[in-house]
DNA sequence: ATTCACCTACCGTCCGGTAGGTAGTCAGAT
DNA sequence: ATCTGACTACCTACCGGACGGTAGGTGAAT
């Protein structure tokens, strides 16, 4: 449990160089996505020659590649979190957090979740298998809240949990494309959003896509 | 008014290399976005050389720009030809029929209107002016919409317009990364989705982003 | 004679990636 | 205490190829 053999495990946990280098790659990667981000401008904003990136990484696919995994467990990770503080709460309440989660990991964060969400593709190479499996496992926590929704009677049964879990994360990541932080702030437009879909106060059921409510006619 | 003085007015109203060579850009930019797409693609799948590519197009950012135009008029042009027909209906149902125009001309119209989404900056050079009016030309159809739905208390009146708008076409746009004709109809996306922001029949009051609702309580 | 719609050939620049060298560090042998 | 050899974290120099774009020519049609 000593040596270091593997390239990806260099300089164990403190911050050294390949930290650095992803620092800067995800901030280049955010703006410029995977095209048009090249390893001379890594290497460059870094302070180092071009050659040396592959010391500490094969390929650039494998720098973007860990950019975009981290990223998306960054995510990931807030969003669970949100859910396990809010364990209990309403429905109405879990989808707030959950968003709200979500926004702030993707703007309040660095640049690893934005690149994460810019870097969709990878040019003509498939998208790597780690990838897929990450991403993967960040939508099936949003699977299991919308299933509990529609248990719990949130949303309503003859609903497409599967649209609105693509409508929603759609919605979401698109933000990256106007967010600004000084027009909304997060928490208000986690709020805002929230309002649009679940309508109805806290405990009430049947929030979301009652295609006829009765409440007017 | 005879001869043809500018190189973008080239070949008049009929078919020509222009087109095919706008339809074939359309096509690789669909999948490969901006950086991704070169001349020398777009050249071969026409069947020319690169260099002839110059004689119609100054640039390849004067191509790109054309397919983006030309998707963003298409899909606009959808939209308010919809609204038209559905004037005097329900809130509910203009908004429906937007929406469905929408993802149609999305996802129903060759390539231009997914290049259009897909190309969204133009690497390192500023997006072009045209490109922007355009865009914001469509943007104000459905900043209208949404003043309508407002207006007629659809959308209740303590909710951002701002912010349904950038949810609801990030949504809707978002949806070029997972539509596949197979999985839904594009008809039946738009009804899951009008379903899924706006609640209640179709006459009745109050349907988007009612903080309370006062039905069960 | 001129214009149209292409062509071949080439430009400088940038791309991701490779080969091989070199100071500095440090453990262990002498 | 000093030498040795491995290892680290870079470096310079270069590769073949692709990029957008340009120069200038050519046969057919007008």
């Amino acid at each position: 449990m000593s040596e270091a053999p593997d390239k990806s495990q260099r300089e164990g946990v403190e911050g050294g160089s390949r930290r650095l280098i992803l620092d800067t790659a995800a901030r280049l990667l955010r703006s410029g996505g995977y095209h048009q981000t090249t390893l001379r401008e890594i290497a460059e904003a870094v302070g180092i020659r071009k050659a040396s990136l592959y010391y500490h990484f094969a390929s650039k696919e494998e720098i973007v590649e860990a950019v975009v995994n981290d990223g998306v467990r960054f995510v990931h990770e807030a969003v669970v979190a949100a859910l396990a503080a809010t364990e209990g709460a309403s429905p109405r309440a879990r989808l707030e957090a959950a968003i709200h989660a979500h926004l702030k990991a993707l703007h309040g964060h660095g640049d690893y979740t934005s690149a994460s969400i810019k870097v969709f593709t990878f040019g003509e190479t498939p998208t790597p298998e780690s990838v897929r499996r990450v991403r993967r496992a960040y939508e099936d926590v949003w699977r299991e809240l919308i299933a509990e929704l529609q248990r719990e009677g949130a949303l309503a049964p003859e609903r497409s949990p599967d649209a609105l879990r693509l409508f929603l994360l759609g919605a979401l990541n698109g933000s990256i494309d106007w967010y600004r932080p000084g027009r909304f702030d997060v928490a208000a437009l986690a709020r805002e959003f929230t309002a649009l879909i679940a309508h109805g106060e806290q405990g009430g059921a049947a929030l979301i896509g009652a295609d006829a409510a009765g409440a007017s006619g």
